[in-house]
Order: C-alpha cells, then sequence, then structure tokens
RNA sequence: UGGGCUGUCGCCAAGCGGUAAGGCAACGGACUUUGACUCCGUCAUGCGAAGGUUCGAAUCCUUCCAGCUCAGCCA
C-alpha cells in the first residue's frame, strides 16, 4: 500500500478496521490560524476522512490567562468549514478539569506525582542543563497523605500564583527535559472564561495526552517540535492508567512558506503597529487573509496533497501555493484583460471615431461559461512588456515590422514608434488587417504572439489608493479592466466578497504574479508598505 | 555544550538489502487567439561525507558533517 509515513502507521495500528480511527485538532485559541496551522488541520480531518473515521476539534485552553479567545475560536470554526471539514467532536480542553483533578490525585497516589514548593527561579536551578543531570527535589519524597492535603488545598485557593505545584515524578537525570519531574499542575488565580471555580490549571504536557485519551483518540498527530514530549505523552497516558484505546503521538514535519508572512507572534506585531489591517489581511497567508484573496480551498487541499506529508520539515515557497490557486481558479473562473503597465497602441488604418463590441470567450477552457462583449477602437493600450524595439531571440510579441494579434480581436503589424524629447515612447503606431478578425476563420498566415489589450476610450486608470483592486472588464464594469498577465485568470468569488474591495497592494509579480491585486504607483511613492517590505520587516524581527 | 529529529535532483517526496517512483520547476519540441493550457521528450552511475559488512547498500555497521529542536509554573 503506498501512502505516507502516517497513513501506514495507522493501518499497522487498525488493521481492517480502520473506521476506528479518531484524530484531532487540538489548536490553542490565540490568533487566527494561518496556512502552516492548516496543514495540521487538513492531516487530521481528511485523514480521518479518508479511512471513514472521525476527527474532534477540541480548543487547547488550558491556560486561563491567554486572551482572546473566544474571538479565535470563532476563527478557529469558520477556517475550518471554510476548508470544506467538519468536526464530530466539539470540545474544549477545560471541559475535562475535573477529570483531569481526578487524575492527579490518581497520580499522587500511585505515588508518581508530588507537591513541591520550589519557585520558578528554583526549579530551573534544579532541573540542571543539557549537560548536566538536575536535582531531585527536595519536597520529592513528601507522604501520599502529605501530597494528596497539600493539593486539596492548592485546588481549595490557600497558596498563591506560583507558590507550589504539582510535578509527575519521573527522572531529574532524563537526557530529555521533559522527563526530569515536569510541572503538571501550577496555581494560577484567574478565572477562566470556560470553566470557572479553579485556580490551579494543568499544563499542556498533562492535559493533553489525558484529554487525547478522554476522547478515545488513537492517533494525535501533531508537528515534530513536540517529538519530545512524546516520552511524557506516553508516561502521562500509561500511569493514569485504564485507557482503551490509548491514544499514540505520531508527528509530521510542519510546513514552513518561504516568502510569506507566517508566525503568530509576528503578525500579532504588524497589527499592532499598523502595518497591516487586521488578521484577514489579504497579505496574509491566514485562512481568513487567503480567503479574501480569492483562494479557494480546494487549492489548499491539492497543494497540501501535493506537498505531502513527511517528517522533515517542507520549505515551500509561496510561488508553488500560487501556482494551485491558479490552477484551481483556472477552472471556472472568468479570464478577462487588463493592462497593469499600458502603453498606447494607435492602429493608423482603423477608421477615426469607429468602436466596434467584439465577443470574447469568458473562460477559453470552458465555452460553457459564454463569451462577453468587449469595445475595441483606434486607439487602445497595450502592456509595456509587450512591446520592445531591439527584440532579443524567440520574442514574439510586438516590435517595429513583427506582426501580433490583438486577443479576440486583429492582427496587428507595428510601424513606427513616436517618442518624446526625452526619448521616451509616448505611442505605438500599427495597422490592422479586417481579414484577420477573431473568429473569421482566416488562416492565410500565422502569427507567434498573441497580445492583451484594452480600449483606451472606455478604459479607466486604476484607482490610486493602497487598497485597491482593478475592475472587471465585463458588461458590468465598464469603468476598468482586470488584467492577469500569464494565466488570465481571475477570481470571480473573490470580488463577490464585499471586503476584498479593501484588499491588498503589493507587488503585483512578486507577490501574486497573476492575482487580481496590484501595486499602485502612488503607494510606493508614499512608502507604504509593501509585501516584500513586510517580508524585509520579518526578517530583521528576530 | 548532552538529548531528540532531519539530510535522496532547484523545491517537495517515494524507497525499508536486489541494482534511484512521482509531482512542481527547468529545458527541448509539437500545438495554440498570449510565451498560458494541452501533448510529447529530456532532466540523480547518484541518495550529507568518509570508511566498513555483503555477491549486491540510499537502505545494515562505524565515524564525521550540516540543519532544526529542547533548559516556560506557554501550547
Amino acid at each position: 500500500m503506498q501512502g505516507n509515513f502516517i497513513e501506514r502507521h495507522i493501518q499497522e495500528d487498525l488493521g481492517a478496521d480502520t473506521q476506528r480511527l479518531q484524530t484531532r485538532f487540538p489548536p490553542e485559541p490565540s490568533g487566527y490560524p494561518h496556512i502552516g496551522n492548516a496543514k495540521g488541520i487538513w492531516i487530521n480531518f481528511s485523514l480521518a476522512a479518508q479511512f471513514g473515521g472521525k476527527c474532534n476539534l477540541r480548543i487547547d485552553d488550558t491556560d486561563p490567562t491567554k486572551e482572546n479567545m473566544a474571538a479565535s475560536v470563532e476563527a478557529l470554526k469558520d477556517g475550518i468549514r471554510w476548508m470544506g471539514f467538519k468536526w464530530d467532536g466539539f470540545f474544549y480542553a477545560s471541559n475535562y478539569f475535573d477529570k483531569l483533578y481526578e487524575f492527579a490525585v490518581t497520580l499522587i497516589k500511585k505515588g508518581k506525582a508530588y507537591v513541591c514548593d520550589l519557585d520558578g527561579e528554583q526549579l530551573r536551578d534544579y532541573r540542571g542543563s543539557f549537560t548536566q543531570p538536575g536535582k531531585n527535589s527536595p519536597f520529592r519524597e513528601r507522604s501520599v497523605e502529605e501530597n494528596l492535603n497539600l493539593f486539596t488545598r492548592m485546588k481549595a485557593g490557600e497558596f498563591e500564583n506560583g507558590a507550589r505545584t504539582l510535578r509527575a515524578k519521573i527522572d531529574m537525570a532524563s537526557p530529555n527535559m521533559n522527563m526530569r519531574d515536569p510541572v503538571i499542575y501550577r496555581i494560577i488565580h484567574h478565572e477562566h472564561y470556560n470553566a470557572p471555580g479553579w485556580c490551579i490549571y494543568p499544563t499542556y504536557d498533562y492535559a493533553h495526552p489525558l484529554s487525547d485519551a478522554i476522547e478515545g483518540i488513537t492517533h494525535s498527530l501533531c508537528g515534530v517540535e513536540f517529538e519530545d514530549h512524546r516520552p511524557l505523552y506516553e508516561w502521562c497516558v500509561e500511569n493514569v492508567g485504564g485507557f482503551d484505546p490509548a491514544p499514540r503521538q505520531i508527528e509530521f514535519g510542519e510546513l514552513n512558506l518561504t516568502n510569506a508572512i507566517l508566525g503568530k507572534r509576528f503578525i500579532r506585531k504588524l497589527i499592532e503597529d499598523g502595518v497591516i489591517g487586521y488578521w484577514d489581511d489579504p497579505r496574509l497567508v491566514t485562512l481568513a487573509g487567503m480567503r479574501r484573496r480569492g483562494y479557494r480551498p480546494a487549492a489548499l487541499h491539492n497543494f497540501f496533497e501535493a506537498a505531502g506529508v513527511a517528517k522533515s520539515i517542507a520549505n515551500v515557497d509561496i510561488s508553488v501555493l500560487e501556482q494551485f490557486v491558479r490552477d484551481d481558479l483556472a477552472q471556472d473562473s472568468k479570464v478577462v484583460m487588463a493592462v497593469l503597465d499600458p502603453i498606447k497602441l494607435v492602429i493608423t488604418n482603423y477608421p477615426e471615431g469607429q468602436t466596434e463590441m467584439l465577443e470574447m470567450p469568458n473562460n477559453p477552457k470552458n465555452p460553457e461559461m459564454g463569451t462577453r462583449q468587449i469595445p475595441f477602437g483606434r486607439e487602445l493600450y497595450i502592456e509595456a512588456d509587450d512591446f520592445t524595439e531591439t527584440p532579443p531571440p524567440k520574442y514574439h510579441r510586438l516590435y517595429p515590422g513583427n506582426e501580433v494579434r490583438l486577443a479576440g480581436a486583429y492582427f496587428v503589424t507595428c510601424t513606427n514608434v513616436i517618442k518624446d524629447e526625452s526619448g521616451k515612447i509616448t505611442e505605438i503606431h500599427a495597422t490592422y488587417d479586417p481579414a484577420t478578425k477573431s473568429g473569421s476563420g482566416f488562416s492565410q498566415r500565422k502569427v507567434k504572439g498573441t497580445i492583451h489589450w484594452v480600449c483606451a476610450e472606455r478604459a479607466v486608470p486604476i484607482q490610486a489608493n493602497l487598497y485597491s483592486y482593478l475592475v472587471f472588464d465585463d458588461e458590468n464594469a465598464e469603468e476598468g479592466f482586470v488584467f492577469n498577465p500569464n494565466s488570465l485568470v481571475v477570481a470571480e468569488n473573490a470580488l463577490a466578497e464585499p471586503s476584498i474591495k479593501q484588499a491588498a497592494p503589493d507587488d503585483r509579480f512578486q507577490f501574486m504574479r497573476n492575482a487580481f491585486f496590484c501595486l499602485d504607483a502612488k503607494d510606493s511613492a508614499e512608502g507604504k508598505m509593501t509585501f516584500n517590505r513586510i517580508v524585509e520587516l520579518k526578517s530583521s524581527f528576530k
């Protein structure tokens, strides 16, 4: 059986009974999910779907001091739904505080946990270092009765924050720091928004494996960063005991998107500094941001599928993501023309004052999407890039003497170039051949190049503000034109989202070459923040 | 610095002792109303390095190198 290593583990563990698979996605509610988190969502949910198993959404809210919980939970739910997944169970780790407390009592009774009076600094001292083993806490050998008594009083609120902790009794000499008697309960006098009445809270290392066990999770899939925690995960499950199935933690390599803005800490800072709008800023690869940019979930699924699942950390460039976005959009999006860097093309043998309407397919790959009428006239704008006076080898676009096709219109031959006194090209002159009209069946000669264009009379300049986007050239939007230099793809659904109108600027070719956003010249003049600038900022951030 | 993990083409990634899958990118060609799309074809005597075991090694052993990660009462 082919498949990634996680799929193989699942099959080995579950045999023919793969529908027993139970996974979970356990985010901490602190910020909006981004594409990195989305990989975890995708792995857990799609594996469950693939094997006929189940996947829970569990909010890991063991730390009551974290802020912004409610909003984050909604963002998480939105993101998961948007990706097309449904959770089978929805829980909070805080739902299990009672049980977790009982488990801790069990551990104490088994002599596996003890109340420690060391403070934070002492704890660090006693823990030792990478090269030196830790020292046993002087409180390590307290009697079960004393531990029980103290732990009860911790719960009752008799002690101050940080005065005591409950620690797992494992091995202070372990080379794995996580096993040096980790703290499993701490005193925090802070009301939990979802679980009132507590002043002691379990730590992640303790709550996570046991929450998995309580929910009957069979496979706990997480990032490789938790690899060192696996022995402790297993220790908790085994020493509390009695779980069937006992959950198994398997780690996968996280996704690292290069040239993208990732990392909640950094995003938060950008928002605080006013550099970007909010978590759903389209320049971000948060689920909300990508959604506003018109990405669709299928693109993400395909992307993750192609990137694969392995133990090494994948370093994928954002252009690969964009490739998948384009592939997805190209299927059924409206394809339109626009010019980003215009230069005037005058068709000297076309009657002055005349305009005609030409028919263009909405999507060349998909004739069922119909056609639209676009205006054509004597004066057009073409892409400055599509003309050169000195063509390099294999240049098939417009240059003096060369004939090209204007997409959806006629063949034109460049006759000459008009320049101003500084030598800058102001107009390109050409003649057209009426016989070559699109759809006429003309086949006497062929051209190597086809270029896009817009009718000068009907074109409208791009709006000059930071968060502008270009408008369609279809019947509903005569005001302007959207352009995609290569794939000519525009996401119709993106423009359906009202918020998209506030969307991103950015370096149009660097950021998303074929997207529907553009950087306005005035923005750069004013020094407003562009995507590349943010990436620079990011590298200086750490 | 001790531990753990990772290291196979520019980027991902199969491979699990029997003689290096696949995808993306790139390149060559065909086709084409954009150079996109599509279709053909090319693309690792090589698997971080060096030794060793074996008839045979990316796969086993040894040593070394590089990257990531761990010393929160965060997750």
